[in-house]
RNA sequence: GGCGCUAUCGUCUAGGGGUUAGGACGUGAGAUUCUCAAUCUCAAAACACGGGUUCGAUUCCCGUUAGCGCUACCA
């Protein structure tokens, strides 16, 4: 009966990584595929490190992605009377105390123990404090943090939906701080509260949360209030196995945005990352991940990050893109490169598409429009010169092209087929092979080694472009071969 | 160190007491060919180790090892 509510709760310490970015997927999909409320939270407690830009920054990652979610955003930063209210409930409930310990002598009591090798937890010494010490402390103006007092023996367990039942002895734990002597709200208490206020039904979040879980659950225990399920999603891994961090180079959701990844691809791999859908269908859109989406799907291991794969996925979603939504993708690339010219965006539209249309099946990603092909969007590219040592070697080149361009001059109507039969018989006549020709006037039409095929290059080019193309680089040729 | 979790090709994974251990990415070879990609065909590539349980374990149990996580007045 109970409407199912899940939520993604970035903190804005740093962008959407990929990791966030899953978590947010799966949150979407249960949310979605149930019919329920995904709900977006920003666990901004830690002023020191919260930064107002990033959340911005946040937002347009997950529009971008397009995870739009049903509430919020709601700030931890504006329920700060609630979190002290909750506190205060659990205070006078005898399930948290006050705890004048400084964090230095803390800090030293723990470095103390490590350097001993002794297992430390906090030692409850204020626990102990009677209700006169603690008012003759206050009365110093000893500032107090506030800690959750974990029950002495047994242990809590839960059944996470995707790990099973987790265990874990309460001995194991220590008095956790659940309102900082500044009066701030810890994770903890942040978590616990929203939840709880925001009906939150099932918790789906990294692993690296599962250890974290018992405490919490022993909060809502000491509310009073219901449990909601609890579901951990296995890490991602950086290709050394090691956490994902920057020095994997990018691990953030918009740095992948500039690398020319569409969004639907990225957001198919990260569902791939940790789940199975049904049939092991590896394509899916996310329509089609909603309908079967299931947390029984979910793997247990952590998972590498595999650009190779990422690219591949981009490639497939590239080709199957309609061609009008990718125009408008290339637009803007060609627009932040500096190649847009206006002219496209009104009677050469169609011209433009046919571009785009004819690169379109061999690009891996939106780049690649604005690197290697950027011989089709502006008359000034570079000889790859990679590609002129490899096709350019042949002395004869220089006549050949310079031949090729006064015959397709004279090519009437000029297209994929004539332009075709021209050279064909141009070689033939100069009893040259064809691919010499073919080659050469690659290199001579896009600077490029790698390019579609020839004659659809020159069609699309137009018959003044190639051969004012050919011309340039047979004169580039000739000068070069002067100089030996 | 303590506690927790995990463990199938290089990577993502399917499977599960008896299978030629399946798929995808990547890799290699071939076909095609004007380059490259795509496409098609083929190939190499895995059950971490040791004990049990069992007629039979990759699968179930225990241990070891390894990896990851937690162990903050970070989240």
């Amino acid at each position: 009966m109970n409407p199912i509510r899940v939520r993604f709760a970035p903190s804005p310490t740093g962008y959407l990584h990929v990791g966030g970015a899953r978590t947010a997927l799966y949150n979407w999909l249960f949310a979605r595929h149930h019919g329920g409320v995904f709900i977006l939270r920003i666990e901004d407690t830690d002023a020191d490190r919260s930064r107002p830009e990033l959340v911005t920054a946040i937002l347009e990652s997950m529009e971008w992605l397009g995870l739009h979610w049903d509430e919020g955003p709601y700030f931890q930063s504006r329920r700060l009377d609630r979190y002290r209210e909750i506190a205060a409930q659990l205070e006078k409930s005898g399930w948290a105390y006050p705890c004048f310990c400084s964090t230095e002598e803390l800090r030293q009591a723990r470095e103390r123990a490590a350097a001993e090798h002794r297992a430390w937890k906090y030692d409850r010494r204020c626990l102990r404090l009677s209700e006169s010490d603690r008012a003759r402390l206050r009365a110093e103006g000893r500032p107090s943090a506030l800690r959750f007092r974990v029950p002495e023996g047994g242990s809590t367990a839960f059944e996470d939906q995707v790990f099973g039942r987790i265990e874990l002895a309460h001995s194991e734990l220590e008095d956790f701080v659940l309102l900082r002597s500044d009066g701030q709200p810890t994770y903890h208490l942040g978590v616990v509260a929203d939840d709880l206020d925001m009906k939150i039904t099932h918790v789906i979040r990294g692993a690296d949360h599962l250890s974290n879980t018992p405490k919490q659950i022993l909060m809502y225990q000491a509310l009073g209030a219901e449990i909601p399920a609890f579901a951990h999603l296995p890490l991602i891994l950086g290709p050394d196995r090691q956490r994902l961090s920057k020095r994997h180079g990018a691990t953030a959701v918009g740095a992948y945005r500039e690398q020319g990844i569409l969004p639907e691809a990225l957001v198919n791999f990260l569902a791939l990352l940790g789940w199975t859908p049904p049939e092991q269908k590896e394509l899916l859109s996310l329509d089609e991940m909603t309908a079967v989406f299931s947390l029984e799907g979910v793997s247990k291991s952590n998972a590498v990050f595999d650009l190779e794969k990422l690219a591949w996925m981009n490639s497939e979603y590239l080709r199957r893109l309609p061609l009008p939504r990718l125009a408008s993708l290339v637009q803007s690339e060609l627009e932040s490169a500096g190649l847009w010219q206006t002219a496209w965006s009104v009677a050469e539209r169609e011209e433009f598409e046919k571009r785009i249309a004819l690169l379109q099946p061999r690009a891996r990603n939106l780049k690649d429009f604005t690197a290697s092909s950027r011989a089709f969007f502006s008359d000034e590219f570079e000889y790859d010169p990679g590609a002129a040592k490899k096709f350019w070697k042949d002395p004869a080149l220089a006549d050949l092209l310079q031949a090729l361009a006064t015959r397709l001059a004279e090519v009437s109507p000029f297209n994929t087929e004539s332009a075709e039969k021209c050279l064909r018989a141009l070689a033939e006549e100069k009893g040259v092979k064809a691919g010499l020709l073919i080659n050469g006037a690659r290199v001579a039409l896009t600077g490029q080694a790698v390019a579609p095929g020839i004659f659809d290059v020159m069609a699309t080019l137009g018959e003044a472009a190639t051969v004012e193309r050919l011309d340039r680089a047979a004169k580039h040729l000739a000068a070069n071969r002067g100089l030996g």
